[in-house]
DNA sequence: CGCGGGTTTGAATGAGTTCAATCACGGTGG
DNA sequence: CCACCGTGATTGAACTCATTCAAACCCGCG
């Protein structure tokens, strides 16, 4: 339940970052050759199966975790079974950047699907993004883009009808799946049960089927238990005020003084 | 509207960062010393009257800012008209601390009373707090408490009652303010009207003024226009499965490494 | 000045409505 | 076969609308 595939020990001939570096070519000019030396630290590949925890809470964070394959979640449980998931993380997505040696974990990630992800101690990938400013940069920008997720997931859930959630979220999901694949597809692979994107939008899972059932007659989507094709982005956008700049590809001036 | 009080221009004999200090003090080895290169700086000290706009959505993110009295509120406003206060500012707080530059902010900020904000250049806090390792400690540890003030405050909307958002609400804010002032009162102003709590906590103030009559008559709170007096602590807590580690304060094992 | 009336802003509470939760059961696909 | 999905029926928590009440604020006038 708790570790992960311990075998896959890699460390001088690492394979690509892929997914991550695709995901910050897109919005930034940092080139492949700079994941170079993150690319060279020692640091663990572990495969986590469906449901398996990869951080408790009350965990010291001392690595720094990047996906390369799969989907996880980050959620709190309340004391009655409750569950909100405060976030989907995608390949590319990396979390626990904002580590401080000694810090404890205040929530809970687990595998949502089969899940790769990259391990690197904090200590190792703080002395490597040091040492080269573009890569510090594009990891600084993952963690202002992230923090912006965590917001809009409050307006989210905070605001916005049942209807809008769902539609909202589907398209921000669409959004950072395109980020790393490169393209924005009408095709989007939902590879978790719907009772987590209820989770995630503090609705009932009964209510997430009822309102998929509305999108889909409203001629928004059509859905198999494998994923949503987007028919109407347009009228989708517009039911569920998504905000086309959100997560907008779009490379950043950055100013590196 | 939309300026503050530029009148107050101060660089050599700048006032200390009370608050601030006061609070990271609480939570780590930081000593007012540290702050001194920091104060030094070219900075600003401006006064916002309750309502007005301190950055406003697509506003060019150049500055750090920090809270030295008053509450400000970080918001989205949607298409119609809803709003959602995506979290408070109380004195001590610190944000946009995470800007890149040519980076653009995706949300609202305003003053909900009257407040008093440091504003230093980015560039400038950039190369200040890159000199002094305990400094930039502290700051990197004010981002991560308040990434879990913000993944706090979704669990709270998304998957808990209004009785027990608003009892979450007291005592978080109760603790905040605790944390610069130094000791647990168990008064807690409240400068704000209700309003701002129902655009919090994704309420209507006919909801929360309903809430609260209901904390009243179990007898866990006491309030007033101006404040909350909070009379069951224990009982509060329990109804609104507030976790007592959260924002606790506890001395971070800090490793400077 | 300071006092009183008019206006504004905020809070409490009742009545009726609505959106989403819960309960329940039947279908389906891996 | 079992986890997942769909859909009907019923319930419930929070919303809206509407009204009253209270406090804060303004401002001119004695």
């Amino acid at each position: 339940m708790y570790a992960g595939d311990y075998d896959l020990f890699l460390s001088q001939k690492a394979k690509p970052m892929n997914a991550l570096i695709n995901r910050i070519r897109h919005y930034s000019t940092t080139e492949s050759e700079d994941f170079e030396g993150l690319a060279k630290l020692p640091h663990r590949l572990e495969v986590y199966e469906p449901h398996a925890d990869i951080v408790v809470e009350g965990d010291k964070i001392d690595h720094v975790f990047i996906v390369e394959d799969g989907w996880a979640i980050r959620f709190r449980i309340l004391d009655d079974g409750r569950r909100q998931i405060v976030n989907f993380m995608l390949p590319g997505d990396c979390f626990d950047l904002m580590s401080l040696n000694g810090a404890k974990s205040d929530h809970n990630v687990a595998a949502a699907t089969k899940v790769t992800l990259r391990k690197i101690k904090s200590k190792d990938f703080l002395s490597a993004i040091s040492e080269n400013l573009r890569l510090s940069t594009s990891f600084w920008w993952a963690a202002v883009q992230e923090e912006g997720i965590l917001r809009e997931q409050i307006v989210r859930v905070g605001r916005r009808s049942a209807k809008e959630r769902v539609g909202h979220m589907i398209l921000e999901l669409n959004r950072r799946v395109a980020a790393t694949s490169g393209q924005i597809d009408n095709y989007l692979p939902l590879p978790v049960p719907q009772s987590m994107l209820a989770d995630a939008l503090g609705l009932s899972d009964v209510h997430i089927s009822r309102t998929l059932s509305f999108l889909r007659t409203f001629g928004y989507i059509r859905n198999s238990r494998h994923g949503i094709e987007i028919l109407d982005r347009e009228g989708l956008a517009e039911m569920s005020d998504f905000d086309s700049r959100y997560l907008h590809f779009e490379k950043l001036a950055i100013d590196v003084n």
